[in-house]
DNA sequence: CAAGTGA
């Protein structure tokens, strides 16, 4: 395979110009302030001026304007080391329910920035797509979260005259849905200007796509191939998408021929496009519907007070982590510029008022973790009644046995229609056989679109595998950090929460600029290390399985795996972290005797990658696979699973071993692959520092499946 | 046993 690369040197001076910017940003000092989720901080300040219905009136300090302010201030923050030791003191409060603890010296500084000043009005040039846009600059009605949703409502209306009248969405029952909105160049700016992603799809190379299933649509080439409407095309312009990705190709026209849908395609592929885009589109064309009829009827007075209305959402989306639910809002806003959708996110950890009152000011398309949404329903916030379209993200986990009780409380035992009622769709890039049947559950006469091996691995990322025992990772640990490029990210995994924080200190006391993301930090303190490792200011982080899916962080050149995870999803989707997009990727991982379950899985792996092989694995791998009783199994299904025994269910096959069978799983032939072992020279740990620093400049942009 | 998901 070649590689063509596509930028070189000068994409560097670029990123660490960014960096200058976000370093320089405002540090938000007050003390005793709310957190407030990130999503929610970057407001218009016009809103702050609003004599209306939103409760700013307690001297509501929103982070933008707040970090407008100190941003002005010579804050000039050193090295990351100073926040860190600020976190320090704050450490003996994590493990003791420190969920929305006002963070004191907290910087909400690179988020508030990112607007790189906000009344300036960067040169959009080529990008402004929407058509005939002499309404440009008027300012009249923005649609978006801030201007936009408070124009819905008609100034003091709440004490008046009583009856439907008040609320202005009455008079827009008739608008289409389909139009867009004026623009917005200030929120315009602020969504599409960090949009990163070039992405080089152009010599798009075959890759084994397998659609299955009655009467499945063909596949799209172009944008321009399905209908998906003015909103959506002006916003796949501004994004700077230029040809659909290979899941977006297939999964694109089957979503809009409303058909269930279960996919399968790589990290870093484009799925959440895949679903935001149709779906989105759908609604738009078709309006709101019973929706808006419901929530309407849900707005009351009660003891001369009024009682906030019940959402109904058209469609949720429901994620495993909060950063992954927050990220995919984020993808959702994009999309939904210059609509009637209203986007919202809910999940735990951070203020749910701040969250509910979010809510209350519409909300079409949910995003969500399970636990804070099933709070919200029964609360009464949340109607599922009238959702039309069901995303789940990360389906396999989503299904697995952590999160599957609460996704059936979320959509079988409550209001939702049932499956055919909805739409229902799944993505991931890995789905193992068994939860593929569980997922059979929530799906209708569905499609099952596999591009590439399900559970298979980018060719963008070179897989190490390094024999290392316990004693010596942190020694190895530090070789492999000294040899990173300057402006690179790396992100280390280990297994445990506290290993995390016992990692993340021996490299601050080593003097490593890091950070750590973990379940036992705060929402607050989780937020913020992702965001310093994302602009660079932290350019390691050490995670747990928290930061394994999903997270879509540009420049990620490299990722560890300090401690091996016990299954090979798992793997897949950390190292899924780098090698995005069509750029290139280096994953490390340190084995030793621990790491015996997931050999097998892990040699597959590799050779399907085409990776090179250590011998010792492969000797090991040989080995383990006399002397296991489990082999080939994921580790949650050895323990049971609940009084079900997949085995005994039709259409489940009887293979579990066999690799092929089981990640293609009830869909179909085998994708074989393997077979082409031997000749793999040895790959011994001493040649690796030599090795390893031929990765050091090397990664650029390559078309995509690197061909 | 670990990780994640409501307080």
């Amino acid at each position: 395979m070649s590689h063509v690369a596509v930028e070189g040197s000068h994409g560097l001076d670029q990123q660490l110009a960014v960096l200058d910017l976000n370093s320089a940003d405002g540090q938000g000092v007050g003390t005793g302030r709310r957190y407030i989720p990130p999503h929610l901080r970057n407001k218009d300040v016009s809103q702050n001026d609003s004599p209306g219905w939103d409760c700013h009136s307690n001297g509501f300090v929103n982070g933008y304007h707040d970090g407008r302010i100190n941003g002005t201030a010579n804050f000039a923050r050193g090295l990351p080391r100073n926040d860190r030791g600020g976190r320090g003191s704050f450490r003996g409060s994590r493990n003791g329910g420190s969920f929305n603890q006002p963070m004191h010296n907290a910087g909400y500084g690179t988020y508030e920035n990112k607007d790189g000043g906000w009344n300036a009005v960067v040169n959009r040039g080529a990008y402004t797509s929407f058509g005939g846009r002499s309404d440009r600059g008027k300012s009249v009605f923005f649609n978006d979260r801030g201007a936009g949703s408070r124009g819905r409502y008609e100034r003091g209306g709440f004490g008046g005259t009583g009856g439907n009248s008040r609320w202005v969405e009455e008079s827009r029952d008739e608008e289409d849905w389909s139009k867009p909105m004026p623009p917005n160049d200030r929120l315009e700016n602020e969504l599409f200007s960090a949009s990163n992603t070039g992405i080089n799809f152009e010599k798009y190379d075959d890759i084994p796509v397998e659609a299955t299933g009655s009467n499945a649509p063909g596949h799209i080439e172009s944008f321009h191939d399905v209908d998906m409407g003015e909103i959506i095309m002006g916003n796949i312009n501004l994004t700077r998408y230029t040809r659909p990705t290979p899941v977006q190709k297939y999964a694109i026209p089957i979503i809009k021929a409303k058909r269930d849908l279960m996919a399968c395609a790589q990290t870093g592929s484009g799925k959440t496009a895949a679903f935001l885009l149709p779906v989105l589109s759908q609604i738009y064309s078709d309006g709101p519907g019973e929706a808006l009829q419901a929530t309407k009827a849900s707005a009351q007075q009660e003891n001369g007070k009024y009682v906030r209305r019940k959402q109904f959402p058209i469609s949720l989306v429901l994620a495993p982590t909060r950063e992954l639910a927050l990220q995919i809002y984020d993808e959702a806003r994009k999309f939904a510029y210059r609509s009637r959708v209203r986007p919202c996110v809910v999940y735990g950890g951070a203020d749910i008022g701040q969250q509910i009152r979010d809510l209350e000011r519409g909300c079409h398309l949910l995003v969500a973790t399970p636990g804070r949404l099933v709070d919200m329903m029964e609360r009464g916030k949340i109607g599922m009644d009238y959702c039309k379209y069901l995303v789940l993200d990360e389906a396999d986990r989503m299904l697995d046995m952590g999160f599957e009780p609460q996704i059936r409380r979320i959509v079988e035992q409550d209001t939702m229609p049932p499956k055919g009622a909805r739409q229902t769709m799944m993505f991931s890039a890995t789905f193992p056989k068994e939860i593929q049947i569980l997922a059979r559950d929530f799906l209708e006469e569905y499609i099952f679109l596999a591009v590439g091996r399900v559970g298979s691995t980018s060719e963008n990322i070179t897989q190490k595998v390094v024999w290392v025992e316990e004693n010596d990772k942190r020694s190895f640990l530090l070789d492999l950090l000294n040899a990173a490029g300057k402006d690179s990210l790396t992100l280390v995994f280990v297994e445990t929460k506290k290993g995390a924080d016992a990692l993340e200190d021996f490299l601050y006391r080593e003097g490593y600029a890091c950070t750590s993301i973990h379940g036992d930090r705060s929402q607050r303190d989780r937020e913020e290390a992702l965001q310093q490792f994302r602009s660079g200011r932290c350019p390691i982080m050490v995670a747990t399985a928290v930061a394994a899916r999903g997270l879509d962080i540009s420049n990620v050149k490299h990722v560890i795996n300090f401690d091996l995870p016990s299954d090979i999803e798992e793997y897949v989707h950390r190292i899924g972290r780098t090698g995005r997009v069509g750029n290139l990727g280096l994953a490390t991982s340190f084995y030793n005797d621990k790491n015996s379950n997931i050999t097998k899985d892990l040699l597959d792996i590799l050779v399907e990658a085409k990776q090179e092989v250590p011998s010792w694995l492969e000797n090991l791998a040989y080995e383990h696979q006399h002397k296991s009783t489990n082999r080939g199994r994921p580790k949650r299904f050895s323990g049971g699973f609940g009084a079900r025994d997949y085995r005994q269910m039709p259409g489940a096959g009887n293979t579990f071993g066999n690799r092929g069978a089981r990640n293609t799983g009830v869909h179909g032939g085998n994708r074989g692959f393997g077979g082409n072992k031997g000749g793999f020279g040895s790959f011994g740990g001493d040649s690796y520092g030599g090795n390893y620093g031929n990765y050091g400049g090397n990664f650029t942009q390559v078309d995509w499946w690197g061909n």
